[in-house]
DNA sequence: TTTCCATATTGTCTTGGACAGAAGTGGCTT
DNA sequence: AAGCCACTTCTGTCCAAGACAATATGGAAA
């Protein structure tokens, strides 16, 4: 699965491409320059940033390591060869299982149709709720390490974003009926673009029997709040991937609580909150697809009581 | 049909929040400040600012503007009230067709499985061909025509955008069989974000027995040149809406032109592109789906010759 | 061990100046 | 009229350097 990711080296990025393809903010990217002299990114004929390619390569393997718990100030001044050997010592099993390894083959040969079938398979096999949680959750994964690693190219993640986007949607149009309450409405607030997160929340809730009324991603808060009412919903669901800050994934779930009647539960979920201590007040987070299918059941059991 | 937004009126947002919910930057929300004297938000004691509810209800009025053409420095000194008097006065009489009026009466009276339901019947009545040319495009435009208005929520159009993909999404995974040439690489541009218009194009070219390598939205230039020796693609077309302009558009065209073999063919389509008289030397502008299926024809008779 | 507090680190906010690129305007030619 | 070019205005984004809130760390006390 060995893929040459074709990077022009002499290219480069202002301020604006930087902070969309690391996540890092305008204002992190200058103060990190100022603090610890990296990045420093020449400057054109306007003094303004032009960041390189490896120092974009840099970048986000700083921010993996710091969603990973490190300290910018800690590893920054590192080279990139160490902080590979940082996240490559992370994970101690270096290949994934082989039903895996062997999607991850057809996608890297570029083989669109045998890549389709084989997912379409696994998924006739296992059913939707396994092919979600166990297959396209282990793929996400392996994917995301291989794209760190540099083995695979942006063509082919763009491909197995819209191939597993197919047949998600294909597995939740085809669900017959309409579900039993909790009506879950379910979206993600501006900025978090991840849309497999989403459908694969939407596939697991459908396999338990819950109403899901999916809104896609970046819906301004308010227009969810307006959204409950008009759906009847009993829910909120949120999904922050690790695009997302800790922080900003937080303040954004208070933030709906605190428009929310109490009556509504909102809950929060994805790789920005995985590490969060503890949920603001009245709100739940939830770290697993097995957290949720509790959280499912324990909502239909206290409101059975009522 | 009428949607009323409701917020809490003592509620104060920080610039972050703000920014989030409006989607101005910062820097933008400062510098208008400093320009035009809107939005003054109060200080807390640390002289950072916030912002009031009104202020955050006609930021997202002065949105809804600039995104249909106005500009800031003559709209952003009036009251809310004329601002949506503005908003209303874009309203045209004109109403769509009953078969279209009935969707979209199902989609604003928030009835989710009535509306994929009534999608579903459609397309099983039209097939897909028919079902994509008409039905999503009429839907397309009038629910544009509704946005403008101020006639649709927001998370009514999230919802709609969401029930189309699932049922584009169903139709191509259902077609069987490979297509046969050309293989058509499709995809758009950074900072083209509209997926339907792309899902809407696959769906033609399936229907039409032609082999589509899908990438989704937004891959950069550089990625797509690497795509087409890895899927042996022989024509890449890219989906420009109204999103984009017009020289942008074409900008993008020219570019690809350039980095690619004279052997593949380079088509754009879309919104921004409907009124450009002329395309960059080499590549091809479909104006209209028919016009994409010609194209389609005159490819394959042109290499049958050869 | 757990809890708590002082200290260090880190991200976000501040100001006001600058300027590139888009949009609008006017005059000229076809 | 309609296209086209040059000129002006408008508008979003970038810059620097300072400040401080929020979080994490590390050590002392319970």
């Amino acid at each position: 699965m060995e893929t040459a990711v074709d990077l022009p080296d002499d290219a480069l990025y202002n301020i604006a491409a930087v902070e969309r393809d690391t996540g890092l903010s305008k204002d992190t990217l200058r103060v990190w320059e100022r603090r610890y002299g990296f990045p420093a990114p020449v400057r054109d004929q306007h003094d303004e940033r032009l960041y390189s390619t490896g120092q974009l390569e840099k970048l986000r393997l700083l921010r993996l390591l710091i969603d990973y718990g490190h300290r910018p100030g800690k590893i920054i001044n590192q080279s990139n060869a160490e902080l590979a050997q940082l996240i490559a010592s992370r994970a101690p099993e270096q290949t994934p299982p082989a039903d895996i390894a062997a999607l991850l083959d057809l996608l890297t040969s570029h083989d669109a149709d045998g890549f389709r079938n084989a997912l379409l398979q696994a998924l006739m096999k296992q059913g939707l709720l396994r092919f979600v949680t166990e297959t396209v959750a282990a793929l996400n994964h392996w994917i995301g390490e291989a794209w760190i690693a540099g083995k695979i190219a942006v063509f082919d993640e763009h491909l197995y974003s819209e191939h597993v986007q197919n047949i998600l949607r294909n597995a939740i149009i085809a669900q017959p009926g309409r579900g039993s309450a909790p009506r879950v409405l379910l979206t993600s607030l501006p900025g978090e673009k991840h849309r497999i997160g989403l459908l694969m929340v939407e596939a697991v809730l459908i396999a338990e029997g819950g109403a899901c009324v999916a809104l896609g991603t970046e819906t301004p808060v308010i227009d969810i709040k307006n959204a409950v009412p008009a759906y009847r919903a009993d829910v909120v669901a949120l999904s922050f991937s690790s695009a997302f800050t800790q922080n900003a994934a937080l303040a954004g779930l208070s933030e709906l609580r605190t428009l929310l009647p109490d009556s509504i539960e909102v809950w929060g979920g994805g790789g920005a909150l995985a590490r969060a201590r503890k949920a603001p007040a009245g709100t739940l987070l939830l770290r697993s697809f097995d957290d949720m299918r509790y959280a499912l059941e324990r909502w239909r059991v206290e409101r059975a009581q009522r």
